[in-house]
DNA sequence: TTGTACGCGTTATCAA
DNA sequence: TTGATAACGCGTACAA
């Protein structure tokens, strides 16, 4: 052991290694202040500090700051059984959609104090319930759920059991919870009349699943969208994941039939998976077939070509959610409400007008 | 109040909406079995259970299912002063490197049933330094550290406070922790054969931030491998940050000079600010200027033109820490080690051979 | 093999 | 305004 300075003022050294040094506790504060420690307790909250002399607490906050004490977050949370912890329930951290959502989430609730848990749930509902439930476990105080089926009764449950949660992205029919969301409808509706202004009347959908809510709010949207430009809505086919491997298989069975002359898919990642299907097809885009996106992905501008697409404000989808968590945690009671948060449609070279084919001769007349 | 099953059997029914029904406690389940707590507490753990005689343990398990029991982590973290969770530190989860390292780690992890608290440092000191500090206070048994600097003094001085922790892809120097990271060296050294096979002499590296290890390995493999060509190893230009904004700085500061004919960048962002600066500059790659990058990040395949670069297993990289990590943690003392993970170079369509320029005729002779 | 007793660090409640 | 006491839920010496 090397000589050092006393301890006990301003740097705590470390004890002999490798053992790490015992944090000093609220006991340790008190007694080095020559008070009780329910009082240097009070002295140290925030809430509580009114109800102490202020002379008090300026020697309490002193000598804690001298002995570099820090509340044990686990000893308070089993006291109080809150945790200042959020879960936050993703599909997949690697879809590059979730990660600004979740950083926009981290960013707003660090500000309030909280913490972020994550999960990846790779929409298993096994593992989305474990991962819940796990979660409880710990106190987590709230839930943002990012997995939500569009008839889940896993988040019917937490509902009805009182969980403060917020939906973001996609949404739960007939739950009372608040949500947030990009507006699906309306992007999708920009979507069809800029193909349409383009001369596009032959437009198909490769849809998300339908079992989750943006999947099977687009496809809504885009029926009637096609129905108000008077053109067929029915060209559809629904891939089975978001994903290019998915939206690939989708689009190659769209083929199969005679083919359209643009298409509006589900997500970028779907957009992927249709340009793969053009190339494998000897089609190319936009020059026989225009694509659209949704979400516009970082990056998806500099594909070859790069993705016409509906921008989804994804970092503020989750600072929103986390404000509507918030709100709900704060204790007002909130009637919960769902957030549409507005997108653009951002055109690249994805799309282009039809090709001019030569319609077959009609029947003189 | 709906009348209900009495409640305490097979499935606990929620109380009164809105409040959440209350968790049983271990008490409830060693009242519901007849045994003492203490009991209860040794036929459910792993550990202590070969101390209870078999009958005893059957009848508690049987008790705790039917009552859904889980333990409460927070108390159990009071007491034994561990938490079954570990921290993971990123610079910043949107950058497309970090969330497939990071689901490796959790993956990992979650098989010895760890959690993970990520935090997103932004390459701030200060940041690194309180979420380091906030997440000890949650009494994390460990961290993966993905923030690290070539000369770090936080870790520093956690390695000598004995906190368990492991780098992963950022290193930092003479510092006894183990670490795992790509073989940065060999895909730096493949780079440079690969374009001089293609026949390019003037290579220029716009490097990554030489305070991290990162870019300094880099830049040394750099010179190294272009001294073994004979060739000119001083075309070199350094990134403030791994980013498109820098890499494009940075480009354009090299291209004031008479330019390269190839680019090795030290790693994708920078690659695609490479990228900018050539179009703004009216050059084609990889017409007029080869490009290479360094991680092969997802989605980098797909741009234009597809990216030459060296596939770094990002995944593995997340799993690797985290056996690391749990090899400390198990109590083995462990003698650090750091474990170099194969890369392999994925040659696209940013790579040609140089432009067939006219040289300067030289003076006959 | 099981029970007793205590403490982890904090805060809520009551009394002074 | 402060102190005393108990309790959150669990694990663990120690005793039986």
């Amino acid at each position: 052991m090397t000589a050092r300075p006393p301890a006990g003022y301003g740097y705590v050294s470390a004890a002999s290694l490798p053992s790490v040094a015992p944090r000093p506790t609220l006991r340790d504060v008190a007694t080095q202040a020559g008070v009780h420690p329910a009082t240097a307790s009070r002295a140290l909250n925030e809430a509580t500090r009114s109800l102490v002399r202020p002379a008090t607490v300026a020697r309490v906050r002193e000598v804690a700051a001298a002995l570099g004490y820090q509340v044990n977050p686990i000893a308070r949370s089993l006291k109080t059984s809150r945790s200042e912890t959020v879960g936050v329930l993703v599909p997949d951290l690697t879809n590059p959609l979730f990660p600004p959502i979740v950083r926009g989430i981290e960013d707003a609730l660090a500000d309030s104090g909280y913490t972020v848990l994550t999960a990846n749930t790779d929409n298993d509902p096994a593992r989305t319930s474990s991962n819940f439930a796990a979660m409880q476990a710990r106190q987590v105080d709230g839930f943002i759920v990012a997995t939500a089926l569009l008839d889940d009764p896993l988040m019917h449950d937490a509902a009805e059991r009182g969980v403060p949660m917020v939906l973001v992205n996609r949404l739960t029919e007939h739950l009372d919870v608040s949500a947030v969301s990009a507006d699906d409808a309306t992007g999708i509706e920009r979507t069809v009349a800029h193909l349409v202004e383009l001369g596009h009347r032959d437009i198909a959908h490769v849809a998300g699943p339908l079992r989750v809510s943006t999947g099977a709010v687009r496809l809504r949207a885009f029926r009637a969208a096609m129905q108000s430009h008077g053109l067929r809505d029915d060209r559809v086919v629904e891939a089975e994941a978001y994903s290019e491997a998915a939206g690939r298989t989708a689009l190659l069975r769209l083929l199969d039939g005679n083919r359209p002359t643009a298409i509006v898919a589900g997500n970028d990642l779907l957009a992927l998976g249709c340009y793969d299907a053009l190339a494998e097809t000897g089609l190319s885009c936009p020059d026989d077939v225009s694509i659209v996106g949704f979400n516009d992905m970082p990056f998806i501008n500099r594909l070859q070509p790069p993705l016409t697409s509906v921008r989804v404000p994804q970092y503020d989808l989750g600072v929103e959610a986390a404000r509507l968590l918030l709100d709900r945690l704060s204790g007002r009671t909130v009637t919960p409400r769902v957030v549409l948060l507005p997108v653009r449609l951002v055109v690249r070279g994805s799309t282009a007008p039809p090709p001019t084919v030569k319609r077959p001769a009609r029947a003189a007349g």
